[in-house]
RNA sequence: GGGCGAUUAGCUCAGUUGGCUAGAGCGCUUGCCUUACAAGCAAGAUGUCAUAGGUUCGAGUCCUAUAUCGCCCA
């Protein structure tokens, strides 16, 4: 038995071997077929800056198992693959590398800028879609799309002007998100909330009229007093409803402002008076607008004080806060200062403090886009699975906001818009304008904003097809199947790209959406760089192999939970794989070809084992195919798993040993060949979508090998690869019912015997003899036909199966009782009379219980009326068999007590 | 403050419409280099299923509170 198949895979041997195979063989490539049906994945396209982490490998290796299941499945399957533009984070990475040149953007200019970062993009741009190949993903990469090229961008074009033009985007001025460092608006959503333990002082403000009385109010941001315009109270708030109308003296500033009476103050915060800073607080912006109140702005875009500030004119805000609390001290204005924990939003990029900011934005009136989204929901067009997210992304959709989408960047779609210089006239238009609309002047400033990331990406499922071209790929391919992504994104993009999809297509984008948990580190916290606690997926595939990664990840992660994870884990999907391989190392060693044998084989030929497996496989089918289907992936590999290595390795491949290596009977091999034959390569293809390396490697050697023997040759080992293979279906009537239901009795009394051989030092090897006594001649009979099973995996020399007449009590008392049968060694062997009675006793007291616990239902008669008929005539046959084992243990501890006294 | 998730063996986690004296992997104990695999084989041990009530013939599973941890939203 020669073989060149080394003891243990080698991944990094096979996995380039077949990537290459499969992307030369254009397997990963679609085209729309009208003769098949669709199923269409598109990716969440990752940022163009990022590298490979471990919620990209989760995410990617769902979607490519879904894809290459059901591509087996026989449906015209497309991956769309791509990256996104990552407007603001790509605009950083280009900016530190001109920094570190000693160069910046605003001395290149917009346009000088721009090429540098296109040939940014040029070169390091694809790296994370390289590193997906890595882990086996079978996109298409003929089609791979980027949110900036030419034909996204002009869908971008296209979807802003037709939103315009319905009224669905406008532009103001308004309390934005600002982040200082990245100096551009953000909108709500990639605002990060956290809770600061800061303080709130109690400042007070003289009346004008009256300098030695004062209002006291509360702030958590006192620099932005110097931006204050009145302070309001609550209009019912008796202790301040005299003084509605005063006007009180700014301190610092020196600027006379008045107190108002506004509803939205609570009166139960701080001193119940707050101050007014319209043009520095989302609420106090709206309680101006009420009362028609001066913007006072006193910051610039970077965080800096300007304005009418005095000696605070260009400090930082937060050194401005320290200063001022220092003047407001010495002139006695502080009254008190309490700590306070509230909630301070940060720049979900750089983590920089967000500054409420009035500027002039664009936005997306997201109400009637969003009922559009809600009605499609209550119609149960889109499902969410685990179904819980769709609370989520309903709270989300009924509490949505309007979207502020510019950015003061260079780096993305520039906003199709002009201003007129004459006459201010904003014209938007597909095309660059000649002269205004209204006045004709053809002075027309250019808008510089660009728009957020997310704007192009809630248009991905269709700009990635061709929209707004009518392609044959929209027509087709559009609505995609399911989109597989993190909870993260719900509300950035999932719920986006239904809006999109419903107000430019007409249909929601998906049908499915799979919102899978987070990786975590070992002590539960999100893996991140800071922390320095990440899991290199890349080097975890070096170590390990990319089969045993995917495998491993999906062992591990239960529908939508999150992961904790820890390097060593990978060690569980390594074993399985390498399990795997010897396995069919084994099939492959005994299916040599000048070996194999020609024979004709009949249907008595297959043996209880042959019946057995075929029966666990095509029910593992089922459960697979099924476990799939509802996207529970970690049900389906644990079913092959446990397939695998306890029934095929651990009891079909042992079982089947005599018969391989038994050389003259023909016919006995070929069946035990053309079986494992049979059962290796349909678990192959179930295996394939989890671990596709290994399979394939595995596969195409079967299939040389089989492919030159007519007996055990299967018919999908035509194919040119494992991947394009028919998925299994499963049989029902190979199904044999009986079979499955003798094998653990079977299993039972042969590991009842390795139990006694273990128990007295009986070494595995050493063939023994023994006795099994049947209650009656039914129960010898069930037995009698398997005795070879028996006798081949207890390795036994004789094996008797009698009915038992009367217990002689001078059998040597090396015994166990399975079910009905009682089990004994016979030889001559060294008994520790203590060790055995012992536990004999344990075993006693075991099923002693085990019988109150059923006797107890039994006698308790509600159960017997109530409970259906089968559960309880199971608790009866359950009552009966323990009956019987109390019966056989004593007799073998009497046994045992008499052969003492020998 | 609101919502969601978690709490099961020493560790990490399964347990889908209630029928289980509760399972897996790792770890642990014992014996094996048995010609597929020591990344392995064989045999084991280990649990008041967070707490308290309730529904039910029957609860790890359903309901109600509570506690602890985590995530999201305001």
């Amino acid at each position: 038995m020669e073989t060149d198949l080394p003891t243990k895979y080698n991944p990094g041997e096979v996995e380039d071997k077949w990537y290459s195979f499969w992307e030369e063989g254009s397997f990963f490539h679609c085209e729309p077929d009208p003769d098949k049906k669709p199923f269409t994945i598109v990716i969440p396209p990752p940022n163009v800056t990022g590298v490979l982490h471990m919620g990209h490998a989760l995410n990617n290796i769902l979607q490519d198992i879904i894809i290459r299941w059901r591509r087996m499945q026989g449906f015209n399957t497309l991956w769309m693959p791509g990256t996104d533009h990552a407007g603001i984070a790509t605009q950083n990475v280009v900016e530190r590398e001109l920094a570190k040149k000693g160069s910046n953007r605003h001395e290149l200019g917009r346009e000088k800028f721009i090429d540098e970062v296109w040939k940014w993009k040029k070169e390091y741009g694809s790296e994370i879609l390289k590193q997906l190949r890595k882990l086996g993903c079978s996109c298409d990469w003929e089609r791979e799309r980027f949110t900036m090229d030419e034909g996204l961008s002009k869908a971008v074009k296209e979807a802003f002007v037709k939103l315009y033009e319905k009224g669905l985007i406008y532009k103001g001025k308004y309390i934005i998100n600002w982040c200082p460092r990245c100096l551009t608006a953000i909108s709500d959503d990639e605002v990060e909330h956290e809770d600061h333990e800061g303080h709130l002082w109690y400042i007070r403000y003289p009346f004008r009229d009256e300098p030695h009385l004062f209002i006291n109010i509360a702030t958590t941001r006192p620099e932005t007093m110097l931006g204050d315009v009145a302070v309001a109270v609550n209009p019912d708030d008796e202790r301040y409803r005299e003084m509605i109308g005063e006007m009180l003296i700014l301190p610092v500033v020196g600027r006379e402002i008045p107190i108002i009476a506004d509803d939205a103050v609570d009166p139960k915060f701080g001193t119940g008076a707050v101050k007014v800073t319209p043009a520095h607080d989302p609420n106090d912006f709206e309680i101006g607008k009420r009362h028609n109140l001066d913007h006072v702005v006193i910051m610039n875009e970077d965080g800096t004080i300007k304005g009418d500030a005095g000696d605070y004119i260009g400090m930082d805000r937060y050194e401005c806060r320290e200063a001022l609390i220092e003047e407001l001290k010495e002139e006695k204005h502080i009254v008190k200062v309490q700590p306070h924990s509230h909630s301070v939003g940060h720049c979900y990029r750089c983590r920089t403090v967000i500054e409420p900011y009035l500027s002039d934005q664009w936005f997306v009136k997201m109400k009637p886009l969003a009922d559009a989204a809600i009605e499609a929901q209550n119609k149960r067009d889109v499902n969410f699975f685990p179904e819980r997210w769709t609370k989520v992304y309903m709270s989300w959709l009924e509490n949505v906001r309007d979207w502020c989408i510019s950015r003061q960047i260079w780096w993305g779609h520039r906003i199709p818009a002009w201003q007129c210089e004459n006459c201010d006239e904003i014209i938007i238009t597909r095309e660059t304008p000649e002269k205004c609309t209204k006045c004709g002047n053809d002075k027309l400033a250019e808008e510089t904003d660009v728009l957020d990331t997310w704007f192009s990406s809630a248009l991905w499922p269709f700009s990635t097809m061709g929209w707004p071209e009518e392609t044959k790929e929209l027509e087709y391919y559009y609505p995609t199947s399911t989109l597989v992504t993190d909870r993260g994104i719900i509300y950035f993009w999932v719920a986006r790209m239904v809006m999109m999809g419903l107000e430019i297509r007409n249909r929601v984008p998906f049908r499915d959406v799979f919102v899978h948990g987070t990786i975590l580190d070992e002590l539960g916290r999100k893996m991140s760089k800071s922390l320095g606690n990440g899991i290199d997926p890349l080097l975890m595939i070096d170590q390990y192999g990319a089969d045993a990664v995917r495998t491993s990840i999906i062992m591990l992660t239960v529908e939508g939970q999150d992961v904790k994870l820890n390097e060593n884990k990978f060690e569980m999907g390594r074993n399985f794989i390498n399990k795997v391989w010897n396995a069919a190392r084994f099939a492959i060693m005994n299916l040599q070809s000048d070996e194999l044998p020609d024979a004709q084989i009949k249907e008595d030929d297959y043996l209880l084992e042959d019946i057995w497996i075929i029966s666990r496989l095509n029910s593992v089918t089922e459960t697979c195919t099924n476990s799939l289907e509802k996207y529970r992936f970690n049900e389906a590999i644990r079913t092959l798993y446990e397939f695998i290595w306890n029934d095929f390795c651990d009891w079909y491949l042992e079982i089947i040993k005599h018969r391989l290596y038994d050389m003259d009977n023909k016919e006995g091999r070929v069946v035990a060949q053309k079986v494992l034959v049979y059962v290796l390569n349909n678990t192959l293809h179930l295996l394939h979508p989890f671990a596709p390396f290994m399979t394939e490697e595995i596969w195409q050697h079967l299939k040389s090998i089989t492919s030159q023997n007519e007996s055990i040759t299967v018919d999908s080992m035509k194919s040119e690869s494992l991947m394009i293979c028919p998925w299994p279906e499963k049989d029902a009537a190979k199904i044999d019912k009986e079979v499955i239901e003798t094998m653990p009795l079977l299993q039972d009394i042969v590991r009842a015997v390795r139990n006694i051989r273990h128990n007295f030092n009986i070494p595995n090897k050493q063939e023994i003899t023994i006795q099994i006594f049947a209650h009656d001649e039914h129960a010898k009979k069930k037995l009698d036909v398997h005795h070879e099973f028996l006798k081949k995996m207890a390795n036994l020399n004789r094996l008797e199966i009698d009915v038992r007449t009367e217990f002689s009590g001078k059998r040597i008392p090396l015994s166990e009782v399975v079910g009905d049968y009682q089990i004994f060694a016979l030889g001559d062997f060294d008994i520790v009379k203590d060790k055995e009675r012992e536990k004999q006793l344990k075993h006693l007291n075991k099923v002693e219980s085990h019988l109150g616990v059923v006797q107890k239902k039994l006698h308790n008669e509600s159960f017997v009326k109530n409970a259906p008929e089968e559960i309880v005539n199971a608790e009866k046959d359950k009552e009966t068999e323990l009956l019987g084992q109390i019966t056989k243990i004593k007799e073998a501890l009497q046994g045992l007590e008499k052969s003492v006294s020998n």
